[in-house]
DNA sequence: ACTCTCCGTGAGAGCGCGCTCATTTGTGCC
DNA sequence: GGCACAAATGAGCGCGCTCTCACGGAGAGT
């Protein structure tokens, strides 16, 4: 197969000469130039739409020194970018805001062999903005990158000087003081956290949350385990928490997947979701509300991260002046479990 | 913000000037020409590490006619394209591979305003090659584009006459007559399926697989009931086959979402799993084996399904010959629920 | 010793478009 | 009716690179 023929694409020049005008005046009607008369306007509009015509890409970018694409930058090992479906999700929510406009989207993974390329790619014109996003917050290693180009964090810049960068990021510390104080609400007081890891945000401020209501309400710290956000790590994390032989009457877990880990060990000692032990997770996943009983969860979208980080960065390379941070709201969802 | 420097990214011409070349060696440097004498190919390289020199890539696309970049057409609702996780998982394998090679990914939404737009944009030479993916396999509306640009479709072809078109897709029929099997030599006899909408493949083929295995051992095939494919869908799907008030003693659910979605309903009604009903889903999903008990499924990979798609279609623009037809096994993991 | 071949290199012509700047055409005013 | 001025259009250069082709020099053959 593939002999790819390919044809000859038609031009500038092509349409110019069918619709009788210059090369200069169908690149004003193409680009929405105002001062055009009229008549040419739909003389050349005729003729772009009997020949086919598309603009080239390529040296639309070279003339103009603009690319209208942008890069995803992931300072994360390939397998990891490639399995977690919080990637996916954002991946997809950058996607789908690009989808609206004319730019393209590439995928960095910069853990690659050579750093440096990476950099000099990013840096060497060929592309109009970052988006930079990594679980760990440490990783803002890129922060000088917008000296010479647009970026827009995913995630809360972990030093302070880096204030100046934009970053969009969930409000994580809010959200789990929320699912905190929901269980202290329904009368919990011993209530466990199957925590995520320390070095990632969105573990690290989930924590953070539930000490801080637990605080608050002055209760006792002490019930917590870790887990990785995996199911079995929560599961695990769980049957940790069992073996304290502590009285436990809830549990907030770091995300929805380590609950349902949660729910299954819950299930084999025979106590019952939601009268013995109450749980929330964190996420809304799919699943969450398919489980028994329905997850009670903090909801938060991945995918509109990344569609916000996206718009961001478009109308910051446009010139429009952007919010240099933006945090997203997410919201409790009580379901059966608590 | 954002005042976008960019200062002048060096060039070809600067690099030749630095090692005392002609652009043309930095050039056949550049992009590995065996016929360089050593000595340039160190200094040229030197040069181009001392100014930090990256190729332009609209430069190098409108100089050499090919783009390094293709296409992701999801002829799909924007709002399907951008919740489903199966697209999800799609996007990502074709960047997990994409991410091992130059090109750079676009993902173009075919039901967008402008359908004849897209069709120019696919054939104006702006793209090496298309990657063509729908829940709907009637949707081979693209086909033609393959006589423009390489193109690689997911899933099967409609119509016979399509057959010389590549495509990659994963064997639901087999997969599905496997999970059937499994459930007859387990013992059970009146084997119910939650099927998907028979206008999707995946919905059609796992049907079909189990209609397959049912008529081989000479079972009933009237124990079906349809979902949509979500959690919600599957609890109602399991509540009208209970009500039929019909011996049933095991579930063929045509993906892991339904199949959870069953579980619950099946908890409610008292029952067991999988003592009085063993439950088979599809698809691997994370929470399958966290569930209680977990999940036997099928696995198979939209994510793999991406990369293969991907890898395919990098081979045919590059002139490789490769299989018409790749299919992608999928194999039973068994655990508690049968 | 002279020509022939071949290999490595350089010169230069585009690739298709945007944009500046000169030119043409049209309009209003004295 | 002639002039100034504005608006609309066209001519042409250059973006950074690839690629063809011509050229110079070294080795081989007669």
């Amino acid at each position: 197969m593939s002999v790819n023929a390919q044809a000859q694409a038609p031009t500038l020049e092509m349409v110019a000469a069918r619709a009788g005008v210059s090369r200069a005046t169908v690149s004003r009607v193409v680009n929405g130039s105002p001062k055009v008369k009229p008549e040419l306007i739909s003389a050349v509009n005729e003729a772009i739409a009997e020949l086919n015509y598309v603009p080239n890409r390529a040296a639309r970018m070279l003339a103009s020194r603009r690319t209208e694409s942008i890069a995803l930058v992931i300072p994360e090992s390939t397998s990891r970018v490639f399995t977690d479906p919080f990637f996916a999700s954002i991946i997809q929510g950058v996607a789908m805001h690009l989808a609206t406009t004319d730019y393209t989207l590439g995928i960095v993974v910069a853990s690659e062999a050579n750093p440096d390329k990476t950099r000099r790619y990013l840096t060497g014109g060929n592309i109009d903005g970052a988006l930079v996003v990594s679980h760990h917050s440490g990783d803002h290693s890129y922060a000088r990158l917008g000296r010479s180009v647009p970026v827009v964090f995913g995630g809360r810049p972990l030093h302070a000087e880096d204030n100046d960068s934009v970053f969009v990021d969930v409000d994580n510390i809010s959200g789990s003081m929320t699912a905190t104080r929901h269980l202290i609400e329904r009368g919990r007081r011993n209530i466990a956290t199957i925590a995520g890891p320390a070095d990632m945000p969105a573990g690290f401020d989930r924590e953070l949350g539930w000490r801080r209501a637990m605080d608050e309400a002055g209760f006792d710290t002490s019930l917590i385990e870790w887990g990785d956000f995996s199911p079995a790590s929560g599961a695990m994390a769980m049957r940790r928490l069992l073996a304290r032989n502590t009285p436990i009457d809830a549990v907030f877990a770091a995300n929805d997947q380590m609950a349902l880990g949660a729910y299954a060990v819950i299930a084999e000692n025979g106590l019952s979701i939601p009268r013995d032990i109450a749980v929330v997770g964190y996420d809304d996943d799919a699943l969450g509300s398919a489980a028994s009983p329905a997850l009670t969860t903090m909801h938060q979208s991945a995918n509109e991260l990344g569609a916000v980080m996206a718009s961001t960065l478009v109308k910051s390379i446009e010139g429009q002046d952007v919010e240099h941070q933006t945090i997203l709201q997410t919201r409790l969802i009580v379901r059966g479990s608590s």
